[in-house]
DNA sequence: GCGAATACACTTTTT
DNA sequence: GTGTATTCGC
């Protein structure tokens, strides 16, 4: 690939710290790569020295890719670039403190809704109530339970991850309920985000073995978008910078979207000041947008004030070109207009010639190279509505009033008429609302089942299993897919959409039973049915993320937070007016009732600025390739009579302007073809294994997200796992343990959240004797251990990675010759999952060979349950083999080819058509 | 023409 | 609970 004189720059400043700034478009994720391999080239560097953060886990897979893509090109292999670390600096430090402080393995981290349920359920403990909310002219009070969660949630994260002003301490009810807090948390083996990375701070300030280990294994730190990380994220890279690490770090001022979860211009402006030796590299070349484009984008970004912006200029140096009328700025005397405009334009351009790349030929444009950005939420559904009205396809990347759906209502209505809140009429009634074709007698007889099951509190909680209830009744009932009918919508069918939202509600589910499993039978219920009627809704975000697999052919509308990095050659940017965009500040409680805001370094910032929303707009302009239509019309409400301020700003340009009438007809015409690639995949064993059970099933856990029932017997496997890792780690460091500390080292990791006080004993009886018989078996081998606990990872081509985690590889003499054994461990081994076991350990054979160069000799299946070993010899064609058995299965998951089913009784693909 | 009173509508989201 | 826009009252 070609790279700009800056570009170029950019990828051989090695040995200095590096800053880029990386205008929209400019190819960053290229450069970046680049800057890898020449690294790596060197010869003196590994890969596991080089480690790089990303913001989402998507960007992560998005770098991961390019740079395997060029190590092949470029060194010819890939071998150990497993070790290369790209992706979050949450899963960095977590990996780290897991892989170091044994006593972390247990630990597991909970989600937003987790949290704010574990918090509910332990609000006196936690301290909550300690706090006090001080609204101005009102006495101080309490922070409410439950409906104010939100609020304490909010206060601890500024609490715990901002920077104070210079020499002031956070009060001391604050500092108490932040210990209280994160105890709580330990003792049960959580982590929040937070803790993740104070943790790890802490560690990285105060361990001396952390920075030994540290300064050995990373040189070389990448963090990618550098504008948004935030105090305690910089506090990390600072003392890695400390430690020897050379920095490079990318990111646009321009493009701060997320201050308000803490990220600080301050970071991205004051970088080559605060460290030493930094080289500043300006990538201002746009590929991606023509000259109107960028020129528009121009007048917007240049009302923000110099001190608080990098001063550069961002060129147009791609090949596409502004024609007169790309870009339009109308206005609608009513929504509907408006609606009618988008609706219309979107038909002028399906079909008009548009060029990818330079060299590449012209195509038609097609649904899914428009976009619709949103500042918020609210207006999808009613675009929704308009284009499906007019027939276009679209995909809204936010599912928006889950808890309103019929389906999700019906739902709900299980557990109301187990709590006999509502008649079983009126559970059947609100089932056949949800899809004509079900069968009432089915239903009568789930209803029946549901009858018969009534929460008693002496009996014991796991025999009162929510989702279990759930799986039970719509099997009971006969709710499969083919006999959900109804109209579709847009490109899913209304069956899938409909057990989608089923496979939500299981989501919620399993969130609320992770932390109430426990409860009493009758407590669980009222909680449950509580949960769902008044915190659920405010719980689940509107835009609550659907991560499909599949890309359909669609004009996307979405958030422009959630198109950060993302480009169409159409972009839609409607209902342009005041108190919409920028947005009105939002009112009610806030974390600044509880903390006194002058505590707070960058309060100012924090809350967001009217700057932070023209850089809001920036990013949803430069998203457009070619085509920009920004249009308003007064809406409905009160305060969204008049335009947008916004809009004068974009008057500036004379490239953007009123065109009415004008559609197009005169643009050459070329056939249809859209664009879509097929997108990277990363899979791990877990869903392969769900694949090779059943196509179906893959689709039932991956795609719709349906849960399985917790079990009491949860975390058995993972204590011994554990356990072993870490006797098998002591003697790799030449410290086996004796005999003796085998049991306290069980202790440690024993940890079994679901279980009954008898099932809890026994569980740790049997860990135990299972911990004993194989250390009595082969701690003579322990002396011939390659990894105990390795990661992973298969890049196997076309966009697809496989992760996946070794439990143990060792050599064993065998008549005087070393052979290499891959071993995996199973709580209980039984003989029909045994092929299943094999391809576990072929996959981690293949992940072998990509880390190593070598081929592993044999395969082991190690059963606790029996303490015995069954072995099984390999060959290099059943690695290829099995490699192709990967990739098929990965193209039949992206191009959505699920449909394929075993029939066996219990798998869920008897959810899919009636056998 | 101006200040006070009243009505109204209330983000963005990753780990 | 609060910022915004409109209406009210003089």
């Amino acid at each position: 690939m070609n790279l700009t004189p800056s570009q170029k720059k950019a990828t051989e400043v090695i040995d200095k710290n590096l800053q880029i700034i990386a205008c929209a478009g400019s190819g960053k994720t290229q450069v970046v790569s680049e800057r890898i391999i020449k690294i790596l080239k060197r010869g003196d560097v590994e890969p596991k020295n080089i480690v790089a953060f990303t913001y989402t886990e998507k960007a992560a897979a998005e770098l991961k890719h390019r740079v395997l893509k060029i190590a092949k090109e470029e060194l010819g292999s890939i071998q150990g670039m497993a070790e290369l670390y790209i992706g979050t600096i949450h899963a960095w430090c977590m990996h780290y403190l897991q892989e170091h402080i044994f006593g972390y393995q247990k630990y597991s981290v909970l989600n937003d809704v987790r949290l704010k349920l574990f918090i509910d359920q332990r609000n006196r403990k936690i301290g909550m109530s300690d706090l006090k909310v001080l609204v101005k002219g009102k006495e101080p009070r309490e922070l409410r339970r439950f409906s104010e969660t939100g609020v304490f949630l909010d206060t601890l994260s500024v609490a715990r991850e901002c920077e104070l002003q210079h020499g002031q301490q956070l009060p001391k009810d604050i500092q108490d309920v932040i210990g209280k807090y994160e105890g709580e948390l330990d003792r049960h083996a959580y982590f929040d985000f937070t803790m993740i990375l104070t943790r790890f701070l802490s560690e990285l300030k105060n361990n001396t073995e952390t920075r030994k280990l540290i300064t050995s294994d990373v040189k070389y730190l990448i963090v990618d978008e550098y504008q948004d990380v935030n105090y305690i994220q910089e506090q990390i890279i600072e003392e890695l910078y400390e430690l020897g690490v050379k920095l490079c770090v990318v990111g646009d001022d321009d493009q701060t979207i997320y201050q308000w979860r803490g990220s600080s211009l301050e970071n991205i402006l004051n970088f080559s000041k605060k460290y030493q030796d930094v080289e500043q590299v300006t990538l201002d070349d746009n590929f991606r947008s023509s000259n109107g484009v960028i020129e528009v984008a121009h007048a917007v970004i240049k009302h923000i004030s110099n001190n608080h912006r990098l001063s550069k200029t961002m060129n147009a140096s791609g090949h596409q070109s502004y024609e007169e009328g790309d870009l339009q700025l109308e206005s609608f005397e009513t929504t509907e207009a408006e609606n009618s405009y988008i609706i219309q334009q979107i038909k002028n351009l399906r079909g008009k010639s548009f060029k990818d790349k330079a060299d590449s030929a012209c195509r038609g444009l097609d649904y899914s190279d428009m976009s619709i950005l949103l500042r918020k939420w609210k207006p999808a559904t009613e675009l929704a509505e308009a284009l499906k009205t007019a027939g276009i396809p679209y995909v809204v990347t936010g599912v928006a009033q889950l808890f309103e759906q019929d389906e999700v209502e019906a739902c709900v209505n299980i557990y109301r008429f187990i709590a006999r809140d509502i008649s079983a009429a009126e559970l059947k009634a609100s089932w056949l609302k949800v899809s004509a074709s079900l069968d009432p007698k089915l239903l009568e007889k789930a209803i029946n089942f549901l009858e018969g099951i009534i929460p008693d509190n002496n009996e014991w909680h796991e025999l009162f299993n929510l989702q279990e209830i759930f799986i039970n009744f719509r099997e009971k009932a006969g709710i499969t897919e083919d006999r959900i009918t109804g109209k579709d919508n847009s490109q899913l069918s209304h069956a899938e959409v409909v057990f989608f939202n089923m496979g939500m509600f299981s989501q919620v589910i399993e969130d609320f039973e992770v932390i109430h499993f426990r409860d009493d039978q009758e407590d669980k219920l009222s909680n449950f049915l509580k949960f769902l009627a008044f915190s659920a809704k405010d719980y689940y975000p509107e835009g609550w993320l659907n991560k499909s697999l599949i890309s359909p052919n669609a004009v996307t509308i979405t958030t422009i937070h959630q198109a950060k990095g993302l480009e169409w050659p159409v972009v839609f940017l409607p209902r342009m007016n005041r108190n919409y965009f920028p947005s009105r500040s939002r009112g009610g409680l806030s974390a600044w009732h509880i903390i006194n805001p002058q505590l707070i370094k960058n309060y100012e910032g924090l809350k967001g600025t009217e700057e932070d929303e023209l850089r809001l707009l920036y990013v949803a302009l430069t998203r457009s390739k070619k085509y920009l239509f920004v249009s308003r019309a007064p809406g409905s409400g009160k305060l969204d009579k008049k335009p947008s301020d916004f809009l004068n700003y974009l008057k500036e340009s004379h490239y953007i302007f009123k065109d009415p009438g004008y559609k197009f007809d005169d643009r050459k015409i070329s056939p249809l073809r859209d664009s879509r690639e097929l997108s990277d995949i990363v899979l791990n064993f877990t869903l392969l294994e769900a694949f090779y059970n059943c196509p179906y099933s893959f689709k039932y856990y991956t795609l719709y997200g349906f849960k399985e029932p917790l079990s009491p017997r949860m975390g058995y496997g993972k204590s011994i796992h554990d356990t072993l890792m870490e006797i098998h780690r002591k003697a790799m460091e030449g410290n086996p343990p004796t005999k003796d500390e085998l049991d306290s080292i069980l202790s440690n990791h024993v940890h079994f959240p679901y279980a009954i006080p008898q099932v809890k004993d026994q569980m740790r009886v049997k860990a135990s004797k299972a911990v004993d018989d194989y250390f009595s078996k082969y701690s003579e081998e322990f002396d011939k251990i390659e990894y105990a606990e390795k990661n992973i990872e298969l890049d196997l081509g076309d966009g697809i990675i496989i992760n996946g985690r070794m439990d143990l590889i060792k050599k064993r003499d065998l008549d005087g010759v070393d052979k290499t054994y891959i071993v995996d461990f199973k709580s209980e081994y039984k003989e029909d999952r045994h092929a299943l076991g094999v391809k576990q350990l072929l996959l981690y054979a293949l992940g072998y060979k990509e880390l190593t160069g070598n081929t592993a000799d044999f395969l082991q299946i190690y059963d606790f349950a029996t303490s015995n070993e069954n072995n099984i010899r390999l060959s290099n064609t059943d690695l290829d083999d099995a490699a192709a058995e990967i990739v098929n299965a990965a193209d039949k998951i992206r191009n959505n080819d699920l449909h394929e089913s075993c029939k066996k009784k219990t798998c869920p693909c008897r959810f899919q058509k009636q056998h």
